[in-house]
DNA sequence: ATTTGTGAACAGTTTCACAGCG
DNA sequence: CGCTGTGAAACTGTTCACAAAT
């Protein structure tokens, strides 16, 4: 199969997200338009790079598509290790967040400086200080680490994270984070967002009738 | 000035984050690569895109830069207002965050359907019952709303939040809102930015040398 | 009749390469 | 000499429009 492009990438998750969601047998590309707001012809475009083709008129079969979506997005097969790093007021919502319950990722373990923290705070799965960071995620086998530790702790924490493996982060400081090529960040801090809402979109550019990103 | 195109927002936003905690008086293109990971060259046309020039040879000056960026990322005249929807876990974390401290972006409101936790939470600014969500933000003047509500709740509130004008949703729920052309969202959620690092990257589209997004 | 799948045209974005400035 | 700023080229991504499929 071939590499999916970038514009493509975030859109198949959303894809995927809203089908999650969808009762029906059936979807047009048109229907996916209304409910996701890029074009209908772009929609086919994406679903073209997958290896569904679902023959034609009645739109494509969600049960298909779901199966197809799960497989380019990774999230088939066995469970996906995640761990916490910075059990503070965000890493702690986290903590018993239920989101991800019926997905393949699974947070298998929790870190934060503070000792204090790691043996009063209760999870479904251990808790340790950050000085274990490296032990336990090639112990572990942990692919993805959501960052939540407090800003002036980010880059030094990124740069460890990479040294041991880590394949992505999900990036809840406002920091800009340096790391190799190879790893992924997902920037989602509040004030992140909200710098990317209040751009100045006078005249958007072609293609973005709505704005929708991951 | 001219519009600024997707992928340039997206990075100026992500810049104005670098330099916030930059203490050098001038930064090189190459710098900003080392540090961002995209390409010094990519970095120069974005900053064209800005009405700066400040000339050659030493790298941009610092200040000059950030006061082009606050400019066009809206962030440099009034503070814009923004309200919480839904306080549970995730909400309340974002309740007392201390992010948005020395920005212009001020929480002015927070909502929940349970009168419960509108009373008994504590927070800068004042909580009400969901029913007032319309009257609130029009008296008010908000612009933005951080959507924390359950999944259930997320599209008919969006709808609602559309509906008395609001400019953009910072979506920490993993659906997908269906709204006018005209509301931005940020997806924001866990999940989906976990399935976004998921993503079979075999063989990365050109010019994707480090993933980032906001 | 409706909707997919795709070649071809178009539009947007990045890279290259270098003239010109400090 | 190093670095910016930018034409021009290369490339990526989107839209159009229609033949094929059901």
């Amino acid at each position: 199969m071939r590499a999916i492009p970038g514009p493509s990438r975030k859109r198949l998750v959303l894809l995927e997200r809203l089908l999650s969601g969808y009762t029906e047998k059936t979807i047009t590309s048109q229907e996916i338009e209304r409910l996701a707001g890029w074009s209908a012809a772009v929609t086919r475009r994406d679903i073209s790079l997958l290896d569904v083709r679902c023959g034609a008129s009645n739109g494509y079969r969600v049960a298909e598509l779901k199966e197809a979506l799960n497989l380019v997005l990774n999230i088939s097969s066995e469970p996906q290790k995640c761990c916490i790093v910075g059990l503070g007021r965000m890493g702690q919502a986290l903590l018993d967040n239920t989101e991800l319950e019926a997905t393949v990722f699974k947070i298998a373990a929790g870190f934060d400086s503070s000792v204090n923290r790691t043996e009063i705070l209760h999870a479904m799965f251990p808790l340790h200080p950050t000085t274990m960071l490296e032990q336990v995620i090639r112990e572990e086998g942990i692919s993805y680490a959501i960052l939540t530790v407090e800003p002036q702790e980010a880059q030094p924490i990124a740069e460890r994270l990479v040294s041991c493996g880590i394949r992505g982060i999900v990036n809840y400081t406002p920091c800009v984070l340096s790391v190799s090529p190879a790893v992924h960040v997902e920037n989602v801090s509040l004030l992140t967002a909200l710098e990317t809402l209040s751009v100045n979109t006078r005249g958007q550019a072609a293609g973005e009738t709505r704005t929708h990103s991951a």
